[in-house]
DNA sequence: CACATGTCAGTTTAACTGAGATTG
DNA sequence: CCAATCTCAGTTAAACTGACATGT
């Protein structure tokens, strides 16, 4: 007997709102996902920047993905011990420590991209293939834009 | 000469990445500007949902936001505190507590919104008019299809 | 007694802060 | 001595859990 109650018009009738709520959905799904796996978003995300720009020193992790420096030290530490990731100090500078992908860290990648890429299908199946193209465009303007105003999250 | 370095391009092809992205920037701006007043984001729902659709007992507004029923007690005591909404039993059945929107809580509503309205003018910065227009109806769609796979957030 | 409603304390998790250790 | 990198303990804030008081 319990409908799912209106939203306020008035919120829905704010592009952000929908937005934000769209947004927290698609995230909060993936995270489930990754979750099956003890992994967490900022897992997938490490990879991901070790995949496309190859080995990272922490801090340029931190840089990369807007990720506090504190907390990469968490995150690489658990990829390390899952065997995705290699760490070796930098023998020129030896503060620094170099973060490499691995073989099983590759291939897990890979995995978690076509499982976000099915979330991704299952978020975005009410829209026509041409509507998820237009909308992924619209979407790239805006989140180039974001570092306009303030901060580049 | 710290540029902002590049995001993974494996997590930008993914729109799902970017609904994530500019929506957590969109809700965590208008945070800002709410909390400059003292408040949160629960509180101009909570607002929203009152004007929309007149008066709530509790649980109908922990039904209508998705908020967890214990926080409703917490938000609706702070709304009271500030003079924007007036709460009373419900004379027929003394469990409910019926809240209703002062004239005070919907003329600060009406400023809320308008704040909303120029962060939402400013992450939609990069879109012209009608591409604002086709990205609303996009989301729209999204959002009414989130109800399918899993919870109704 | 069973159930609904509201309230409150406490837990959990993510994001952040600050201080210290090491190296340059 | 100062700055950069990494690490770790502790804080903050949001969302949720469980227990309970009140009323039907």
């Amino acid at each position: 007997m319990d409908l799912p109650a209106a939203r306020p018009p008035s919120l829905l009738g704010l592009s952000t709102y929908l937005l934000s709520q769209t947004g927290k959905t698609a995230r909060a799904r993936l995270a489930q996902r990754l979750a099956d796996r003890g992994l967490k978003l900022w897992h997938m995300a490490t990879l991901a920047a070790l995949a496309d720009f190859g080995p990272h020193v922490q801090r340029e992790l931190a840089a990369r993905l807007a990720m506090d420096p504190s907390d990469v030290a968490k995150v690489v530490d658990e990829l390390a011990a899952a065997g995705y990731v290699d760490r070796s100090r930098d023998p020129g500078d030896r503060r620094r420590v170099a973060v490499t992908l691995t073989g099983a860290g590759r291939a897990t990648l890979a995995e978690l991209d076509t499982e976000a890429r099915q979330v991704q299908d299952d978020i975005l199946a009410p829209l026509s293939l041409a509507e998820r193209a237009q909308i992924h465009v619209l979407l790239e303007k805006v989140y180039g834009g974001l570092r306009r105003t303030s901060d580049p999250a």
